[in-house]
DNA sequence: AATCGTACCTGAATCGATTCAGTTCCCGTC
DNA sequence: GACGGGAACTGAATCGATTCAGGTACGATT
C-alpha cells in the first residue's frame, strides 16, 4: 500500500488538490464545507503529509538542528531538553547533533543540517564558527549561539554570565573563610572555562582578604578527570594544599569529590572546599552534596528556540544577546571550617 | 545569493545533470575526467545537496528518528549518544524526540517522523505501540525498539534481561546478609519496572533463607521519588525498615540514598543496603558509591542503530532480538553490615 | 438587466535531485 | 568495413505539495 498523495485525498474528498492545501495551509479561505469533507478523507486514508514535497516547494522546515558541545554533560542534556519541549509546542522537531569538542564533527552537522534545510540551528559553538553561521544565514538558515555569548553581536546568543559567575563563586569561598583558592579546569580554548577563571580573578583581587589563587589545569570536563585533578593534589605535602576549589564545571567538581575522599576520610569540606558550575541535578545527591552556580538549563534552551523562531518569521530582525544571571547555590562542600 | 543548484553545477562542470547526479551516487559509472570537474564544480560553487528534492524524488533519506522515554535520565542519555555516534558515521542525523511516557507526545513525534519520512525509528516505547509502528513498516519505515524486548517478536529490539537484572540485583543482596528487601519502583505501565520486580520475586523464591519482600510504590522513576519514597520508610517504627532496597532504576537510587541521611547519620549500608539499575556515571560519584546493574548504555544505542540500517537496507530481514546481559557492579552500599 | 464584488474553487507550473530510455563514440572481431 | 557491445553521457519525466492566475456562482448595487 503506496502511501496516500494529497492527489488521492482530493478525489476521495471530491475537491481539487489546490483545496486539499489549502485546507492544511489557509483554512481561512475554504468553506467550512469543504474543510469537513478534506478533513474526513484525510482520516479515512490515513494521510499524512509528505514533508519533503513541502520543503522542496514551498521551502519551509519543521526542524530545528542542535549542535551539542559535550552530549555527556547533564547540563546540557537538560538545555535540549527545554529546547525540545518549546520545538513540540510548534510542532517541530529537533535535529540533533553532539560534537565532543571536535571541529570535524562540528562540521559534519552544519554541512548535514544546510543540506536538510532546517529551520534554524542552535548551536553551543566551538572554535571560530562566524564565517560558516554566516554562510548559513545567507542560505536563508538562522543560528542561535547556546552558553556562549556572541562577542561581535553578529548573532543572537543566550548564555549566563560565567565571569560574574566565577566571581561570585570565589566570593563565596572567601566569604566562608578560604584563602588558598584553586581554579580546576580545561581546556582553555573552551570560552567557558576561562570566562570562569577570569571571574575567579576578579574576585581574588578585589577582595580585602590576602587571597591566593592557582590554576589547576585539566585535559577535559569531566568527572574522570576531576579525580585525577585531586590526585594531584594529594600527592603534594600536606601544607601545599589548597583549602578550597572551584571546578569549571560540576563534572569536574564530582570527579574532585571523588578523589578527595583518602582512606575512608571525606577531606571535603573541613579540610578542602569545593563548589562547582551548572548545578546539575546530581550536584545535590552527591557523596558531601555540592555548592554549585545553578544555570538555568532548561530555560536557555526554551528560550535559544523561541529566539530562533522569531528570527526565521523576521530575517530583518536585530540580533540580541540575551544573558542570565547564575545564581549560588550552597550546600555542604562549602560549609565553614569546624 | 540563492543557493546552488544542480543544474548550476552541471553547465559550471560543463556536462548534464544526470551526470552530476552520478557522480555523486554512482561515481563508478563516470569517467575520471568528468568526477573531477564536477567536483571542482561543487568545490566553486559551495554547492550542497537538497535533501528535500532527493528524497522527494529518490525516497532515500539520511535521518532517523530515536523517540526517548525520559530525557532526564543519563542513561538514555548515553543511549542516545551511542546511537548518534553510530549513525555520524553512516552521515545520518538523528532527530530527537522526548515523550515523558505521555501518549500524546509519543503520537505526535511519530507523525512528525513520519511526515518526514526517516529512514527508520528507534524507540523506547511507553504503551501498546505495535499497531503504530506496523503503520509505519507499512510505508517503508523500520522500527527498532530501544530498551524493550519485543514480546510478540515482530520488530528487532536490543534490550537488557531485566529480569535477570533483577534477580541478579536481589540475589546479590541475600547474599550479603539481606533478609527484608523492598523493591522501590513504579509506575507499573513501565516495562521495564515489572520485569524487575519479577527477577527480584524469583531471587526470593529460589532463596534457600527466609526472606522477605514488600514493594513501595513510587510515581515515577526520579530523584524526587525516590527522596520521598525514603522519608515514607522513615516514617515506620524502626522495627519495621527493610534492611535493603532495590530500587528500579540508579535515579530512585539516588534519591533514596539521599533520603537516608537521618540528622548527618547515614544509614546506608549498615543500616540499609541500596542497590540500583542501569550504573549511570553518577552512581559512583553518589555519597555513599551506589552499587547498581549495569547496562551497556553506549552500546545499546549503536547496535539499535546498525540494526535499523541493516532493515532498512533489506526490509525482508527477519526480526531479531538482542538482549545484553547486565552486570553487576558491588560497591559500598551494599557492603555487609559491620 | 447589467455590472461589480466577493467567496470559493480549479489545475497547471513549479521546486531540485534522480532515474532511465535513448544517443554517441570507440574498440574489437570476423 | 560491417557489426556488436560496452562505456559514458544526455535530458525529459518524475516525485508530491504549494502557489497563483484564472474561472464560476451568486448576491448586491445601480
Amino acid at each position: 500500500m503506496a502511501a496516500a498523495s494529497i492527489r488521492d485525498v482530493a478525489q476521495h474528498a471530491g475537491v481539487s488538490v489546490g483545496t486539499v492545501s489549502n485546507v492544511l495551509n489557509r483554512p481561512g479561505e475554504v468553506s467550512a464545507e469543504s474543510i469537513s469533507r478534506v478533513h474526513r478523507a484525510i482520516e479515512e486514508l490515513g494521510y499524512i503529509r509528505n514533508d519533503a514535497a513541502r520543503k522542496l516547494r514551498a521551502g519551509v522546515s519543521t526542524t530545528v538542528g542542535f549542535v551539542v558541545l559535550d552530549g555527556q554533560n547533564p547540563f546540557f542534556g537538560d538545555v535540549v531538553r527545554g529546547a525540545e519541549d518549546e520545538a513540540s509546542r510548534h510542532g517541530i522537531a529537533v535535529l540533533y547533533g553532539n560534537t565532543d569538542e571536535d571541529l570535524g564533527r562540528q562540521r559534519m552537522y552544519l554541512d548535514l543540517f544546510e543540506e536538510q534545510q532546517v529551520r534554524g540551528v542552535l548551536i553551543s559553538p566551538y572554535g571560530d564558527i562566524n564565517p560558516r553561521l554566516e554562510r548559513l544565514r545567507s542560505r536563508g538558515i538562522a543560528a542561535v549561539l547556546v552558553d556562549r555569548f556572541s562577542g561581535d553581536g553578529r548573532f543572537s546568543s543566550v548564555s549566563v554570565d560565567s565571569v560574574v559567575g566565577g566571581r561570585m563563586a570565589v566570593e563565596h569561598l572567601i566569604e566562608t573563610g578560604r584563602r588558598r583558592i584553586a581554579f580546576v579546569g580545561g581546556p582553555f580554548d573552551v570560552r567557558q572555562v576561562t570566562d570562569r577563571l577570569a571571574g575567579a580573578r576578579v574576585a581574588v583581587e578585589n577582595s580585602t582578604e590576602s587571597v591566593e589563587i592557582e590554576v589547576i589545569v585539566t585535559g577535559a570536563l569531566t568527572v574522570a578527570e576531576g579525580a585525577a585533578a585531586a590526585a594531584r593534589i594529594l600527592d603534594r605535602p600536606r601544607r601545599d594544599w589548597p583549602d578550597a576549589l572551584f571546578a569549571a564545571n560540576d563534572l569536574l567538581a564530582l570527579g574532585l569529590l571523588q578523589g578527595l575522599i583518602v582512606a575512608g576520610r571525606m577531606l571535603v569540606p573541613d579540610e578542602i572546599a569545593i563548589i562547582g558550575f551548572d548545578d546539575i541535578a546530581f550536584a545535590a545527591a552527591a557523596a558531601v552534596p555540592l555548592s554549585s552556580m545553578r544555570q538555568p538549563s532548561g530555560v536557555i534552551g526554551r528560550t535559544a528556540l523561541r529566539i530562533l523562531l522569531e528570527e526565521t518569521a523576521d530575517p530583518e530582525l536585530i540580533p540580541r544577546q540575551t544573558v542570565f544571571q547564575p545564581e549560588l547555590v550552597v550546600r555542604a562542600s562549602t560549609a565553614p571550617r569546624r
